[in-house]
RNA sequence: GGCGGGUUGGCGGAGAGGUUACGCAGCGGAUUGCAAAUCCGUGUAGACCGGUUCGAUUCCGGUACCCGCCUCCA
């Protein structure tokens, strides 16, 4: 059995994994608030326990992980943008301004991470699916003496749990000392958070002990992973900014629930995208789609490339420069593979990313077997990665998009050849350069070996240009 | 202010206390009518200052700069 390494939040170091239950290893990573389209920064974490969900099936077996990830689909931003909507016209209540606007945005989601070759998760499930569980989560934590009532507010009180900041490495006094949280009065200490708060008519509410109301944001996380995965499980991932305060909270509310089980064992956090030094937030402004790089042309393989090639606790920028690279090497590799069966995955990917997810070290590998023409080690080897997959094909074949284009470039291969032959004999070579000039202006590569000529549509291939030879 | 992380060759980007990361670009060569593609070869880089060590880019301390969290955030 492969030892995996992953590097622990909870105890800042790199730790064997060994799974609670090897016939069901089990991992939940927090998912997105569904209002709007997930940008670059959103997708990091996806395609990050993605390769990680991959690398587990491999050493567990495919039927042996369960990987849950949720939809937050209440939520004060999910409001704020449908009342935004009733604003400018739309004159349905908000409850069902907000379904429309959550079902379309998870459809969109699913739509850019299928486009990134991740896999869907065994569960995606939604909060508003899940209020009965928060419900009895928050009844125990209150029974336990952990949260109280106050205002219509349910709040949880960190003092009961003496190991609150932990996971984010601080103590309530220095947060305190530092806060910039704004405290209401009904709070007992600064520092607790809302398990539930109540909701006026029009908003989405559902009806507890404490009145009409939802929950606050941690609380889905509890609820659900306990729901899915049960009390204790294996692996818990997100962002680094869901370091504190969500994590921590989750981690406050389910181990005082359940003070019998340790909720999650592994917590995993993935480093920011960042645009220009700066992590890429919508608050900043500065983020851009995956849509908007899909629609700028980038496939999703490369855009998936680049982010596997910067390892997951570092942070990462886009740029168009190691798009370009990773589009020449992914172009290389498909050609290299097409037509093969996948081998072994190679030991030195498996170890690679057995050492706490070194995509960068994996990739390094798979150069080397590209190296070495091992064709159906690189291909089972980069599907590892999620690299190279069926699903992820087509782009490569950039250029001719009708069997027009297809014909015409076989005419034109079959003229640059004759002009070739006759230019050996002549010695007047004007002709193939003509051509040859052509093409190139064209984007389109020529590839002129002893024994014959290849003509290749690069990524600015334009048909039209070819039309005076034609 | 508190806590955490980073600084690697022209660019991107890893691992390892001592032996080539890797990729791209560049340079030299093979090949080519010339190119492209391909192949071969090629770079003592590790912010700065100290310390530990036979030996540190890798461990420890300090300095500088950068980033993240402490408010919603992947």
């Amino acid at each position: 059995m492969v030892t995996i390494r992953l590097h622990n939040s909870l105890t800042r170091r790199k730790e064997v994994f060994a799974p609670l239950d090897a016939a069901n290893v089990r991992m939940y990573v927090c998912g997105p608030t569904v209002y709007d389209r997930a940008h670059l920064g959103n997708a990091r974490p996806v395609v990050v326990f993605d390769v990680l969900y991959r690398l587990l099936r491999h050493v567990y077996g495919d039927a042996h992980v369960t990987y849950v990830r949720n939809f937050t689909d209440v939520d004060d931003k999910i409001n704020a943008r449908a009342r935004e909507m009733q604003k400018a016209g739309d004159t349905r209540d908000l409850n069902a301004i907000i379904r429309t606007l959550t079902d379309e945005t998870i459809g969109w989601y699913h739509a850019d991470m299928d486009a990134l070759g991740t896999l869907r998760p065994t569960h995606e499930p939604r909060a508003t699916e899940f209020i009965a569980q928060m419900i009895a989560m928050i009844r125990t934590l209150i029974d336990k003496e952990c949260a109280y009532e106050a205002e219509g507010h349910v709040l949880f009180d960190v003092h009961a749990w003496p190991d609150y900041g932990r996971l984010s490495g601080r103590s309530v006094d220095d947060m305190i000392a530092g806060a910039r949280v704004e405290v209401a009065p009904y709070k007992r200490d600064a520092m607790d958070f809302v398990l539930w708060k109540p909701s006026t008519d029009e908003e989405p509410g559902w009806d507890s002990p404490w009145g009409r109301g939802r929950p606050g944001w941690h609380i889905e996380c509890s609820a659900m992973a306990e729901e899915l995965l049960g009390p204790s499980f294996d692996i818990h991932g997100g962002g680094l900014d869901l370091q504190f305060p969500h994590h921590e909270n989750e981690m406050a509310q389910s181990c005082c629930a359940r003070p019998d089980a340790c909720f999650a064992r592994y917590w995993l956090h993935n480093e920011m995208v960042q645009v220009d030094g700066k992590k890429m937030a919508k608050s900043l402004g500065n983020f851009f789609t995956v849509r908007d790089l899909l629609d700028q042309g980038w496939p999703g393989e490369v855009i998936r490339f680049v982010m596997l090639q910067t390892h997951y606790r570092k942070p990462m920028d886009w740029t168009e420069e190691k798009g370009r690279q990773a589009r020449a090497t992914l172009q290389k590799w498909r050609a290299q593979v097409a037509g093969v069966t996948p081998a072994e995955v190679h030991p030195g990917v498996v170890a690679a990313l057995s050492d706490d997810l070194n995509t960068a070290g994996a990739i390094a590998e798979l150069h080397q077997l590209s190296h070495a023409s091992d064709a159906s080690a690189l291909l089972a080897s980069a599907q590892i990665l999620g690299l190279l997959t069926p699903a992820l094909s087509g782009w490569e074949q950039a250029g001719p998009a009708d069997k027009a284009d297809l014909s015409l470039l076989d005419d034109l291969s079959r003229r640059l050849a004759q002009a070739r032959e006759r230019a050996r004999e002549s010695k007047d070579f004007s002709e193939v350069d003509r051509l040859k000039a052509a093409l190139v202006a064209a984007g389109v590569e020529v590839r002129m070996s002893r024994d014959g000529v290849e003509l290749v549509p690069g990524p600015d291939y334009d048909s039209a240009k070819l039309g005076a030879l034609a």
